[in-house]
DNA sequence: CGGGATCCTGGGCGATACTG
DNA sequence: CAGTATCGCCCAGGATCCCG
Protein backbone atom coordinates (compact mmCIF):
# COMPACT_ATOMS: atom_id res chain seq x y z
CA UNK A 1 0.00 0.00 0.00
CA UNK A 2 1.57 3.23 -1.17
CA UNK A 3 1.56 6.42 0.91
CA UNK A 4 -1.70 8.29 0.59
CA UNK A 5 -1.99 11.93 1.56
CA UNK A 6 -5.68 11.52 2.29
CA UNK A 7 -5.22 8.97 5.04
CA UNK A 8 -2.75 10.73 7.23
CA UNK A 9 -5.20 12.85 9.18
CA UNK A 10 -8.74 13.90 8.42
CA UNK A 11 -8.47 17.67 9.02
CA UNK A 12 -6.18 17.98 6.04
CA UNK A 13 -9.07 17.18 3.73
CA UNK A 14 -11.13 20.21 4.67
CA UNK A 15 -8.16 22.49 4.02
CA UNK A 16 -7.43 20.60 0.84
CA UNK A 17 -10.93 21.39 -0.34
CA UNK A 18 -10.10 25.08 -0.14
CA UNK A 19 -7.36 24.54 -2.68
CA UNK A 20 -9.55 22.46 -4.93
CA UNK A 21 -12.18 25.14 -4.74
CA UNK A 22 -9.54 27.56 -5.94
CA UNK A 23 -8.28 25.40 -8.75
CA UNK A 24 -11.49 23.54 -9.45
CA UNK A 25 -13.53 26.51 -10.56
CA UNK A 26 -14.31 27.08 -14.18
CA UNK A 27 -11.28 29.15 -15.25
CA UNK A 28 -8.40 29.15 -12.77
CA UNK A 29 -6.62 26.12 -14.16
CA UNK A 30 -6.78 27.38 -17.70
CA UNK A 31 -5.40 30.74 -16.64
CA UNK A 32 -2.58 29.02 -14.78
CA UNK A 33 -1.92 26.84 -17.81
CA UNK A 34 -1.68 29.84 -20.13
CA UNK A 35 0.64 31.66 -17.77
CA UNK A 36 2.74 28.53 -17.68
CA UNK A 37 3.81 29.57 -21.17
CA UNK A 38 5.16 32.83 -19.83
CA UNK A 39 4.15 36.37 -18.89
CA UNK A 40 1.02 37.59 -20.60
CA UNK A 41 -1.15 40.67 -20.75
CA UNK A 42 -4.83 40.84 -19.90
CA UNK A 43 -6.13 40.96 -23.45
CA UNK A 44 -3.75 38.25 -24.51
CA UNK A 45 -5.18 35.92 -21.89
CA UNK A 46 -8.71 36.86 -22.83
CA UNK A 47 -8.01 36.12 -26.47
CA UNK A 48 -6.35 32.79 -25.83
CA UNK A 49 -8.79 31.40 -23.26
CA UNK A 50 -11.79 30.60 -25.33
CA UNK A 51 -15.15 31.68 -23.96
CA UNK A 52 -14.02 33.59 -20.87
CA UNK A 53 -15.69 36.93 -20.17
CA UNK A 54 -13.57 39.89 -19.11
CA UNK A 55 -15.38 39.88 -15.80
CA UNK A 56 -14.48 36.29 -15.02
CA UNK A 57 -10.91 36.79 -16.21
CA UNK A 58 -10.60 39.70 -13.82
CA UNK A 59 -12.21 37.84 -10.93
CA UNK A 60 -10.08 34.75 -11.54
CA UNK A 61 -6.84 36.70 -11.79
CA UNK A 62 -7.66 38.61 -8.59
CA UNK A 63 -8.25 35.39 -6.72
CA UNK A 64 -5.03 33.86 -7.95
CA UNK A 65 -3.13 37.02 -7.16
CA UNK A 66 -4.57 37.08 -3.66
CA UNK A 67 -3.37 33.54 -3.07
CA UNK A 68 0.13 34.38 -4.28
CA UNK A 69 -0.16 32.15 -7.34
CA UNK A 70 -0.07 34.92 -9.93
CA UNK A 71 1.83 38.18 -9.93
CA UNK A 72 0.38 41.39 -11.37
CA UNK A 73 2.58 44.17 -12.72
CA UNK A 74 1.04 47.51 -13.63
CA UNK A 75 2.83 49.91 -15.96
CA UNK A 76 1.65 53.49 -15.42
CA UNK A 77 1.35 54.36 -19.10
CA UNK A 78 -1.39 55.29 -21.52
CA UNK A 79 -2.96 53.11 -22.68
CA UNK A 80 -2.67 50.96 -19.56
CA UNK A 81 -0.50 47.88 -19.56
CA UNK A 82 -0.66 45.07 -17.01
CA UNK A 83 1.47 41.95 -17.08
CA UNK A 84 0.50 38.70 -15.42
CA UNK A 85 2.85 35.85 -14.61
CA UNK A 86 3.07 32.77 -12.43
CA UNK A 87 4.88 33.24 -9.15
CA UNK A 88 7.29 30.49 -8.08
CA UNK A 89 4.46 29.17 -5.93
CA UNK A 90 2.19 29.21 -8.95
CA UNK A 91 4.72 27.25 -10.95
CA UNK A 92 4.75 24.48 -8.33
CA UNK A 93 0.95 24.40 -8.47
CA UNK A 94 1.09 24.01 -12.22
CA UNK A 95 3.37 21.03 -11.80
CA UNK A 96 1.07 19.41 -9.24
CA UNK A 97 -2.01 20.03 -11.36
CA UNK A 98 -0.25 18.62 -14.39
CA UNK A 99 -0.29 15.25 -12.66
CA UNK A 100 -4.08 15.30 -12.75
CA UNK A 101 -4.20 16.51 -16.33
CA UNK A 102 -1.79 13.76 -17.26
CA UNK A 103 -4.04 11.24 -15.56
CA UNK A 104 -7.02 12.62 -17.45
CA UNK A 105 -5.31 12.32 -20.81
CA UNK A 106 -4.08 8.84 -20.02
CA UNK A 107 -7.49 7.54 -19.03
CA UNK A 108 -9.95 9.48 -21.15
CA UNK A 109 -10.59 6.46 -23.33
CA UNK A 110 -11.29 4.24 -20.35
CA UNK A 111 -13.70 6.82 -18.96
CA UNK A 112 -15.51 7.25 -22.26
CA UNK A 113 -15.83 3.49 -22.54
CA UNK A 114 -17.09 3.19 -18.97
CA UNK A 115 -19.69 5.86 -19.63
CA UNK A 116 -20.94 4.28 -22.83
CA UNK A 117 -21.09 0.95 -21.03
CA UNK A 118 -22.99 2.40 -18.09
CA UNK A 119 -25.42 4.28 -20.31
CA UNK A 120 -26.33 1.27 -22.41
CA UNK A 121 -26.73 -0.91 -19.31
CA UNK A 122 -29.08 1.56 -17.64
CA UNK A 123 -30.96 2.05 -20.90
CA UNK A 124 -31.60 -1.69 -21.03
CA UNK A 125 -32.82 -1.68 -17.46
CA UNK A 126 -35.17 1.21 -18.18
CA UNK A 127 -36.52 -0.67 -21.19
CA UNK A 128 -37.17 -3.74 -19.04
CA UNK A 129 -38.89 -1.70 -16.37
CA UNK A 130 -41.31 -0.07 -18.78
CA UNK A 131 -42.34 -3.40 -20.25
CA UNK B 1 11.98 23.49 -18.62
CA UNK B 2 10.24 20.39 -17.35
CA UNK B 3 7.56 18.61 -19.37
CA UNK B 4 4.21 20.30 -19.01
CA UNK B 5 1.05 18.44 -19.94
CA UNK B 6 -0.73 21.71 -20.61
CA UNK B 7 1.53 22.82 -23.40
CA UNK B 8 1.44 19.84 -25.64
CA UNK B 9 -1.71 20.62 -27.54
CA UNK B 10 -4.60 22.88 -26.70
CA UNK B 11 -7.48 20.41 -27.19
CA UNK B 12 -6.25 18.40 -24.22
CA UNK B 13 -7.23 21.24 -21.92
CA UNK B 14 -10.91 21.11 -22.74
CA UNK B 15 -10.95 17.38 -22.09
CA UNK B 16 -8.95 17.95 -18.96
CA UNK B 17 -11.68 20.26 -17.74
CA UNK B 18 -14.11 17.37 -17.93
CA UNK B 19 -12.00 15.51 -15.43
CA UNK B 20 -11.67 18.48 -13.16
CA UNK B 21 -15.39 18.95 -13.32
CA UNK B 22 -15.68 15.38 -12.15
CA UNK B 23 -13.17 15.60 -9.34
CA UNK B 24 -13.51 19.30 -8.62
CA UNK B 25 -17.10 19.22 -7.47
CA UNK B 26 -17.98 19.48 -3.84
CA UNK B 27 -17.90 15.84 -2.81
CA UNK B 28 -16.25 13.50 -5.35
CA UNK B 29 -12.76 13.83 -4.01
CA UNK B 30 -13.82 13.16 -0.45
CA UNK B 31 -15.79 10.12 -1.52
CA UNK B 32 -12.77 8.82 -3.42
CA UNK B 33 -10.59 9.51 -0.41
CA UNK B 34 -12.88 7.55 1.91
CA UNK B 35 -13.05 4.63 -0.49
CA UNK B 36 -9.28 4.73 -0.60
CA UNK B 37 -9.48 3.22 2.87
CA UNK B 38 -11.37 0.24 1.50
CA UNK B 39 -14.85 -0.97 0.58
CA UNK B 40 -17.65 0.84 2.34
CA UNK B 41 -21.42 0.84 2.53
CA UNK B 42 -23.68 3.76 1.72
CA UNK B 43 -24.53 4.69 5.28
CA UNK B 44 -20.93 4.31 6.32
CA UNK B 45 -19.87 6.88 3.72
CA UNK B 46 -22.67 9.19 4.73
CA UNK B 47 -21.65 8.99 8.36
CA UNK B 48 -17.96 9.58 7.69
CA UNK B 49 -18.24 12.41 5.18
CA UNK B 50 -19.32 15.30 7.29
CA UNK B 51 -22.14 17.44 5.95
CA UNK B 52 -23.05 15.46 2.86
CA UNK B 53 -26.76 14.92 2.16
CA UNK B 54 -27.93 11.49 1.07
CA UNK B 55 -29.02 12.99 -2.20
CA UNK B 56 -25.57 14.32 -3.01
CA UNK B 57 -23.92 11.12 -1.87
CA UNK B 58 -26.14 9.19 -4.26
CA UNK B 59 -25.57 11.63 -7.11
CA UNK B 60 -21.81 11.67 -6.55
CA UNK B 61 -21.54 7.89 -6.35
CA UNK B 62 -23.61 7.48 -9.51
CA UNK B 63 -21.33 9.85 -11.39
CA UNK B 64 -18.19 8.09 -10.21
CA UNK B 65 -19.70 4.72 -11.02
CA UNK B 66 -20.61 5.89 -14.50
CA UNK B 67 -17.03 6.96 -15.11
CA UNK B 68 -15.69 3.61 -13.94
CA UNK B 69 -14.01 5.10 -10.89
CA UNK B 70 -16.18 3.42 -8.29
CA UNK B 71 -17.76 -0.03 -8.33
CA UNK B 72 -21.19 -0.71 -6.88
CA UNK B 73 -22.18 -4.11 -5.57
CA UNK B 74 -25.80 -4.81 -4.63
CA UNK B 75 -26.68 -7.69 -2.33
CA UNK B 76 -30.29 -8.81 -2.84
CA UNK B 77 -31.13 -9.12 0.83
CA UNK B 78 -33.49 -7.43 3.28
CA UNK B 79 -32.63 -4.91 4.46
CA UNK B 80 -30.71 -3.87 1.32
CA UNK B 81 -26.96 -3.86 1.29
CA UNK B 82 -24.76 -2.05 -1.24
CA UNK B 83 -20.99 -1.97 -1.19
CA UNK B 84 -18.90 0.70 -2.84
CA UNK B 85 -15.23 0.44 -3.68
CA UNK B 86 -12.61 2.05 -5.87
CA UNK B 87 -11.96 0.35 -9.16
CA UNK B 88 -8.31 -0.02 -10.26
CA UNK B 89 -8.91 3.08 -12.37
CA UNK B 90 -10.22 4.89 -9.31
CA UNK B 91 -7.13 3.94 -7.36
CA UNK B 92 -4.88 5.55 -9.97
CA UNK B 93 -7.03 8.68 -9.80
CA UNK B 94 -6.62 8.77 -6.06
CA UNK B 95 -2.86 8.68 -6.51
CA UNK B 96 -2.92 11.51 -9.04
CA UNK B 97 -5.20 13.63 -6.89
CA UNK B 98 -2.99 13.03 -3.89
CA UNK B 99 -0.34 15.10 -5.62
CA UNK B 100 -2.62 18.12 -5.49
CA UNK B 101 -3.64 17.48 -1.91
CA UNK B 102 0.01 17.16 -1.02
CA UNK B 103 0.71 20.47 -2.71
CA UNK B 104 -2.15 22.06 -0.79
CA UNK B 105 -0.86 20.84 2.55
CA UNK B 106 2.68 21.88 1.73
CA UNK B 107 1.74 25.42 0.75
CA UNK B 108 -1.25 26.27 2.93
CA UNK B 109 0.84 28.56 5.10
CA UNK B 110 2.21 30.43 2.10
CA UNK B 111 -1.28 30.90 0.76
CA UNK B 112 -2.64 32.12 4.07
CA UNK B 113 0.24 34.57 4.32
CA UNK B 114 -0.28 35.79 0.76
CA UNK B 115 -3.96 36.34 1.45
CA UNK B 116 -3.36 38.28 4.63
CA UNK B 117 -0.76 40.35 2.82
CA UNK B 118 -3.08 41.06 -0.10
CA UNK B 119 -5.98 41.95 2.15
CA UNK B 120 -4.03 44.45 4.23
CA UNK B 121 -2.54 46.03 1.11
CA UNK B 122 -5.93 46.50 -0.54
CA UNK B 123 -7.40 47.75 2.74
CA UNK B 124 -4.73 50.46 2.81
CA UNK B 125 -5.50 51.44 -0.77
CA UNK B 126 -9.20 51.67 -0.02
CA UNK B 127 -8.43 53.89 2.96
CA UNK B 128 -6.36 56.21 0.74
CA UNK B 129 -9.07 56.37 -1.89
CA UNK B 130 -11.80 57.41 0.53
CA UNK B 131 -9.65 60.22 1.94
C1' DC C 1 -30.99 0.43 4.35
C1' DG C 2 -30.39 2.71 0.22
C1' DG C 3 -32.15 5.17 -2.36
C1' DG C 4 -35.89 8.16 -5.86
C1' DA C 5 -38.92 12.47 -6.67
C1' DT C 6 -39.84 17.04 -5.83
C1' DC C 7 -39.25 21.69 -4.37
C1' DC C 8 -36.43 25.65 -3.38
C1' DT C 9 -32.59 28.84 -2.63
C1' DG C 10 -27.64 30.91 -3.08
C1' DG C 11 -24.30 32.26 -5.68
C1' DG C 12 -21.40 31.31 -9.79
C1' DC C 13 -21.30 33.05 -14.01
C1' DG C 14 -22.51 35.65 -18.45
C1' DA C 15 -24.09 40.04 -20.82
C1' DT C 16 -24.02 44.63 -21.06
C1' DA C 17 -22.78 49.33 -20.19
C1' DC C 18 -19.59 52.65 -18.34
C1' DT C 19 -14.59 54.63 -16.96
C1' DG C 20 -9.49 56.40 -16.35
C1' DC D 1 -6.32 48.61 -22.64
C1' DA D 2 -7.79 47.00 -18.52
C1' DG D 3 -10.71 47.07 -15.86
C1' DT D 4 -15.55 48.29 -12.53
C1' DA D 5 -20.64 48.19 -11.79
C1' DT D 6 -25.09 46.28 -12.29
C1' DC D 7 -28.52 43.02 -13.56
C1' DG D 8 -30.34 38.62 -14.10
C1' DC D 9 -30.18 33.67 -15.35
C1' DC D 10 -29.31 29.12 -14.19
C1' DC D 11 -28.34 25.09 -11.76
C1' DA D 12 -25.52 22.70 -8.03
C1' DG D 13 -26.80 21.23 -4.11
C1' DG D 14 -29.71 21.22 0.51
C1' DA D 15 -34.27 19.89 2.70
C1' DT D 16 -38.00 17.07 2.82
C1' DC D 17 -40.99 13.22 1.88
C1' DC D 18 -41.82 8.64 0.13
C1' DC D 19 -40.83 3.82 -1.28
C1' DG D 20 -39.17 -1.46 -1.88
Amino acid sequence: MEPNAFREHRPSMCRAREILDRVGDKWSLQVIAMLGEGTKRFTELKREIDGISQRMLTVTLRGLERDGIVSRTVFPVMPPRVDYALTPLGATLLDAASALVGWAEAHLDEIDAARADYDTRTAELDALRSS
